[in-house]
DNA sequence: TGTCGTTACGCACGACGTAATAATC
DNA sequence: GATTATTACGTCGTGCGTAACGACA
């Protein structure tokens, strides 16, 4: 049994149970997986994959708990490779981090640039996608790390760190009657067409509740994944938009009014994400608390010890900054 | 980085970082193993141990993470092999218990005599030693299973299952004058000398409490590590002797008399101790339900599953028998 | 016909054992 | 002097890539 016959079983387990894409995965050939498979199956004495004709069709039931176990042995041997480049040079590595639209238009560059500055030796890889496809490649261990509003707790094998708290505002043109209203209802705005965002993203969920709890049914008549797109349709008068505070700029958006709604709506909690069990590389760490201060090495640590999600949450719930 | 070179790192470890040592263990050759440490060691970057001269001398702190990481990968894999034995034939294997001289002595031989007819390929072996002794080598994996009454519980790493519970007994010569005492006493019984287990011992902690309790001071002349010992020297009168019920056989100790004394000392339990986390064969399962009814696949797997080991003593705590 | 897995073959690397050397107790 | 780690060296095994072949949709 060797390591790297491990790895070729487990990424053709990955793949879906084609040894051609774990070939190309692991920049290696097909004959060479397709004979170490063959070798590990002939040296343990059973099959791994059923196979039709020369098709793959399934994983065995004892092939399952094997690959299992082959996956948590080459976790562990990543593990040790971090672990060592830690410890040689601490300053460089990878970095690859998913993240939604909003975020990654108006709460990380800022942050983001910070880390650079602070990392020039880290590789960093961003990746943009909707909620559910982040969390669940951060989930698989496609990336390091994913910071989203929804999905990810639908993963149970995630860490989940809160980085902040956010409101929306409602935004509209400068000169439209919602700017005269005071105090501001969500019966005065389900007055009027709404544009916001599709369901799914961005608090859509929190959105509708509060309409849904008063009875009502707003008049949304477009949406969309990101609030570029909203503010842009706002500008067409198109309707009223409804965004996250933090994506109203008022130098760029000086053409149009943002009114708080944070007595409308339930705030919303952004999350970053990350696999448990995973070794931590100390820019990550740093990384953390570049995000968010109360992130510190410490406290993270403590909420790594930490078996459940609430419990973590009440950790963090006073510090969390709001937005 | 390959498999044997973690696995020769692991067993270096182990060895109390003697190469030449775990190269015996390994069955491979002194230079081998050195030449593949200092691989390794050049592939991650940094020493894993610390050299003076040509001595180990001891692991350095990232080293000892990835030691630590090394024994996951080595257990994983061994599990591996286990599974695909389990698999091709569940009928054959190696079993090795460690055990103490009663268990040994009184309580086993019937029931492995049961295991050995029902699976005559399975290679078993068995150990005696000391409590403290064997509750180590279970913890360590050098052997599979522990049985014992004693010590276990100081190693967490344990899963420990309860067998059965027994009582003591008073064993005197026939003419001894406490066979006319009725009811016994621990009065009574201080009142002579005493032959009995040292400490550590089947219990001999439960013994001392009790007349402790009483605030009596018993007369120990003679202490031993197995009831054959006490047997011999109550026989030449040496003293009274008190031993676990089941070590008193009505045949062969014809010319000794057992004075039931399970109203004066506490009851004891003796448990079966596993390393968790280590797959198990279907003949150990078996073996498990020959060794005590209520311990089947069903209620094992039960306790597995189980974070405490209180919850563990609850689950068997009624269906105990009681010898 | 295109995609995918297996067989055949050859090369080159590397793991391991033996023997010799050096260092430590 | 006994034990222990490292260096040197030769050999065998084997992992892997290229090329050709066979199956399946």
């Amino acid at each position: 049994m060797k390591l790297q016959q491990l790895r070729y079983v487990w990424e053709v387990s990955r793949q879906g149970l084609n040894i051609s894409a774990a070939a190309a995965a692991l920049h290696t050939s097909q004959p060479g997986i397709s004979k170490q498979i063959r070798l590990l199956e002939e040296e343990l004495g059973l099959e791994l994959f059923t196979r039709t004709g020369k098709q793959l069709a399934a994983i065995t039931p004892a092939g399952q708990r094997i690959v299992d176990l082959a996956g948590h042995i080459v976790a562990d041997a990543t593990t040790i490779k971090q672990l060592a480049l830690e410890h040689t040079d601490p300053h460089s590595g990878n970095l690859s981090i998913a993240t939604t639209h909003t975020q990654a238009r108006y709460w990380l560059p800022k942050r983001i640039a910070g880390f650079i500055r602070r990392y020039p030796g880290v590789r960093l890889h961003m990746n943009q996608g909707t909620p559910m496809q982040i969390a669940e490649m951060v989930s698989m261990g496609l990336v390091d790390m994913a910071i989203a509003t929804e999905a990810m707790e639908h993963f149970d094998n995630l860490l989940l760190l809160p980085l902040y708290r956010w409101n929306r505002s409602i935004v509209v043109p400068a000169d439209h009657p919602l700017n005269e209203v005071r105090p501001l209802t969500l019966e005065a705005i389900a007055e009027y067409p709404i544009v916001t965002y599709v369901f799914g993203f961005t608090g859509r969920f929190q959105l509708d509740s509060a309409f849904a709890a008063l009875g009502l049914t707003p008049n949304v008549v477009f949406t969309a994944t990101d609030a570029d797109v909203i503010k842009t349709y706002v500008r067409l008068g198109l309707g009223i938009g409804i965004v996250a505070h933090m994506a109203y700029d008022p130098k760029i958006d000086c053409d149009l009014c943002a009114l708080e709604a944070n007595h409308l709506f339930d705030s919303n909690v952004t999350k970053i994400g990350m696999k448990r069990g995973t070794f931590m590389r100390r820019y990550m760490y740093d990384l953390l608390e570049i995000l968010a201060p109360h992130l510190t090495r410490a406290t993270v640590e403590q909420a790594i010890a930490m078996p459940s999600q609430a419990e973590i949450d009440a950790l963090f719930e006073l510090d969390l900054p709001v937005y």
